[in-house]
DNA sequence: TAATAGTCTATTATTTAAGTAGACTTATTT
DNA sequence: AAATAAGTCTACTTAAATAATAGACTATTA
């Protein structure tokens, strides 16, 4: 399960998504259509705009809105943006990657499985786009 | 990603279908070979006992097996038993669900792009048992 | 220069994970 | 049959990660 972050996170790009080129866009009107607290939003927006997929602008008529358009980052970036990993274990994970203490990655059935559901996930996460999150 | 608590379980079913049909297993060996904490274990193999899924035997000679062929139970039946969600969101979890308070799910796409991962991700983990976990 | 809106720092609450202590049960040994 | 050893079961405590809140600070516009 994502984690509710990573959630609130994909909600506000779907938002911006729908907004794009329509100029800045208030956290605060992203936070009551979207219900997200707030203040764990600013965080999370803050963190897509150190990563170069938003920018904002500050004082009245600021806001937040998306460098690109909706188009160009796919869901599985967009997840892995605010540090959500997409496999279900660490030892399968392309960005999260940990070494299983007491396993064989070369002969550990679990290990088999969860890549196979990865590959799976991954192949539709990446084809997927932010634009395909606008409502409607 | 799946908790600790599932990624034990996992472990430790995948352990004692290796052993199935020799008779009970020492949490404290499951513990070991699988480098799980064994306190933590001891309220997780309660928990799938509980469940009907293992047996346990007290006293000298005691410990825990699976009650079944590990080829009776899934690999999706087993991460639902601990608690574990499979979908990515709750709006899309069979077990686990909970609507969302901002989107209409007809709608919403985020909604029919986590729908698709959740059914890719079933057709492996709905098709895979504990069997597949025994190492070599 | 007043009002607006994002930015930053610090704190609190909740959940999950892990560890500890001891009671209870069963089987073996004498 | 009683004592003891080997194991599970129950309750409680601590630690760490995640989620949410509060308020001061900075930049922009009118």
């Amino acid at each position: 399960m994502l984690s509710k972050k990573t959630q609130y996170a994909l909600k506000a790009l779907g938002y911006l998504a729908g907004k794009y080129g329509q100029g800045p866009v208030l956290i605060s009107e992203i936070a009551k259509n979207k219900k997200i607290p707030i203040k764990f939003l600013e965080t999370i927006l803050l963190e897509l705009k150190q990563n170069n997929v938003l920018e904002s602008k500050k004082g009245k008529g600021g806001g937040y809105y998306l460098i690109e358009s909706p188009k160009k980052t796919t869901l599985a970036q967009a997840i892995r943006l605010v540090g959500g990993p997409i496999a279900l274990l660490p030892c399968v994970s392309i960005n999260f990657y940990e070494k299983c203490k007491d396993c064989n990655e070369a002969t550990c059935g679990l290990n088999k499985a969860m890549l196979q559901t990865r590959d799976a996930t991954l192949k539709i996460l990446e084809k997927k786009t932010l634009s395909e999150l606008i409502d409607g």
